[in-house]
DNA sequence: GTAGGGTTAG
């Protein structure tokens, strides 16, 4: 890896041949001191670079050279290199100098090699041994899962009486993070650091909220976060990060709001988590706002932003300006025409999906697995079975990926929309892991579909068992119940669902108009216009009972909607964003129908949930 | 003149 560096690589503007002449007529320290100025600045391949030309001018390494060599080889996880200069460090007699020797357990912790990690510390003395010998092991450990390892170490540093220090703790705390049993660990580690007065190191205090965060813990977190004294962005990025990826959208936005009456100025970090957020609320006037502070920002061109605008753009049902900031990308990744592929699946463009898919193929860009999971989710909202079978199959065959349990669910979804229900049973029957919860809810949805009660029935009880508490299983059932007249059927739902203490919140759609927006539940007649909506509502009805038996799969609150989107909205406009309606496929057919016959286009986002809302209507509230 | 750590983006 090392001989991939270039010339343009080396420090200074000069030729090679010049810099050869210079540094040659140096003595070590002097070699040292550049190498050195280097790393400060973060310039750890021109560090390399320029060590690998010492060797070159003959002019041998010492004790003080290792270390910093040691570090660019840790930053840059060149364990290749990292291991011959292991082979300098020992011809050169430095191996048993402490600074080497921390410098080498600490490569090799950073880039896997916790064996050799230990080998080295297990040779150096005892004596020798200081808190920063330590400090690397434990943290090489508890990063390549070797968490017991790494605590097991930790306790025989107080054991041993070796000062335990804030970066001991920054190199354990992330070992408590996981699952959320772990939490209460996390808690009591949290009183050890507190105890021993390492909770006033800033960093220390992120490095606990994030393990908390990572434990699920959110109310914790926030009470932590809440009293911590001194909260740099850092902070506020781990805070709002962790909502955002917890699924508290809303709560991210409030932060945001925080953050900036704090004075405290957002990184990229930051609006990453916050236009996620707002992807999700559809919350597009707040992600525009923070597109005009990007665009009159240094960080403009961060291709993370960039691909959350455009996420935030497609799920808010602006396509047109999502493909625009795509478009515009001088370097675009997997993760842009994920977003991109995801946005048109979401909407029903499916062959627009699969045609930019094609075309990523075709800029011999390889796919990974959360692509196939936006193909597959567009072919199946888009009705394009057999294209999106072909793309199951190549997973493996063309591109060597193995399909996950998020795939399976994509393919029985597929499958079980075009009514091949038989088929889509037989996939799960052979799949190589247990299905999951969503595979069966796939085919759950699918028979609901297709009107098959005895499959459903079948595919809910494996449900259940997966996801006992998830509603919406519950109530796809019972609406299949109530489309075939099962009394029965909707009674032993409804009973279930006593027991188990589950209460379905009721089912709203909303439409924004004007700076406000209405919100409507089924049978809803709270709203000023309520007569003229439901007369719209009838002609709609009527408009797709004469062209299609299709539009059924519709619920009242979605068509209550789109009645007032098509009363209300300005003529002229040609895009109408009615949200919170289900992204199905009858769905698309009934808003295609629609807009056929009125004559306007469409977008249609995918269900969120909105919390700050009144009964019946809402008015605009601070998010929109 | 040298060394150890964490947060982060579909």
């Amino acid at each position: 890896m090392f001989h991939t560096m270039t010339k343009q690589s080396l420090p200074f503007h000069t030729s090679t041949k010049l810099i050869s002449r210079h540094f040659q007529t140096m003595i070590t320290p002097s070699w040292n001191t550049h190498l050195r100025e280097l790393t400060k600045h973060g310039n750890y391949e021109q560090c390399l670079d320029l060590y690998r030309q010492m060797l070159r001018s003959s002019r041998a390494p010492n004790a003080f050279t290792f270390p910093v060599i040691l570090k660019s080889c840790a930053v840059l996880s060149h364990p290749v290199y990292g291991t011959q200069v292991h082979c300098h460090v020992i011809k050169t007699g430095c191996h048993s100098e402490p600074f080497v020797q921390t410098g080498l357990i600490a490569l090799y912790g950073k880039c896997g090699f916790v064996g050799d990690a230990r080998k080295v510390f297990d040779e150096s003395p005892e004596s020798q041994k200081l808190t920063v010998c330590y400090n690397a092991l434990v943290a090489g450990y508890v990063r390549n899962d070797g968490f017991c390892d790494g605590f097991e170490l930790f306790c025989k540093m107080r054991a041993l009486g070796v000062r335990v220090d804030a970066v001991t703790m920054l190199g354990l705390i992330p070992g408590f993070s996981g699952e959320c049993g772990r939490v209460r660990f996390g808690e009591s580690l949290h009183c050890f650091v507190a105890k021993s007065g390492l909770d006033g190191d800033f960093c220390v205090g992120n490095c606990l909220l994030t393990m908390y965060v990572r434990c699920g813990a959110m109310e914790v977190a926030r009470k932590f976060f809440d009293r911590m004294c001194v909260k740099e962005v850092g902070t506020w990025n781990a805070m709002i990060s962790g909502y955002a990826q917890n699924g508290y959208a809303t709560e991210v936005l409030e932060l945001y709001k925080d953050l900036e009456s704090c004075g405290v100025e957002p990184n990229p970090i930051t609006l990453v988590g916050v236009l996620s957020s707002c992807a999700h609320l559809g919350a597009q006037r707040i992600g525009v706002d923070i597109e005009k502070k990007i665009r009159n920002s240094s960080f403009k061109d961060n291709i993370f932003l960039n691909n959350a605008l455009i996420n935030m753009y497609a799920r808010c049902g602006n396509l047109v300006k999502a493909k625009e900031i795509f478009d515009s990308l001088l370097e675009k990744n997997l993760v842009s025409w994920t977003a991109i592929i995801g946005g048109y699946g979401m909407h029903g463009q499916g062959e627009t999906a699969v045609h930019l898919f094609n075309e990523m193929i075709r800029c011999n860009i390889m796919p990974d697995g959360p692509i196939f999971v936006s193909v597959l989710s567009a072919c199946s909202h888009a009705g394009l079975t057999d294209i999106g079978l072909d793309y199951f199959n190549s997973m493996k065959t063309n591109y060597g990926l193995k399909p996950g349990p998020e795939h399976y669910s994509c393919v029985v979804d597929l499958l079980g929309r075009a009514g091949r229900l038989d088929e889509a049973q037989k996939l799960i029957k052979t799949m190589p892991m247990k299905p999951d919860g969503a595979v069966w809810g796939a085919l759950l949805g699918a028979c609901k579909i297709h009107k098959n009660v005895d499959l459903a029935e079948f595919a809910f009880d494996r449900v259940i068992e997966l996801e006992p508490t998830n509603i919406g299983y519950y109530v796809l059932l019972s609406n299949l119940y109530t489309e075939v007249n099962n009394t029965d059927g909707i009674l032993r739902i409804r009973v279930m669902m006593r027991e188990k203490r589950l209460k379905k919140d009721p089912g709203y759609s909303y439409v924004d108009h004007k700076g406000k927006t209405h919100l409507f539940v089924a049978g809803d007649h709270n709203h000023p216009q309520t007569k003229e909506i439901y007369a719209m509502l009838e002609r709609l009805d009527e408009l797709v009972n004469l062209s299609s038996s299709s539009g059924g799969g519709m619920v009242h609150s979605e068509r209550l909607a789109i009645a007032f989107a098509l009363l209300t909205t300005d003529i002229g406009q040609d895009i109408l964003v009615i949200k919170n309606l289900r992204v199905c496929g009858d769905c698309h057919v009934f808003i295609k129908l629609v807009s056929k016959v009125i004559d306007r286009q469409f977008i249609i986002r995918d269900p969120t949930r909105f919390h700050h809302f009144k009964d019946g209507f809402c008015s605009c509230k601070d998010y929109w």
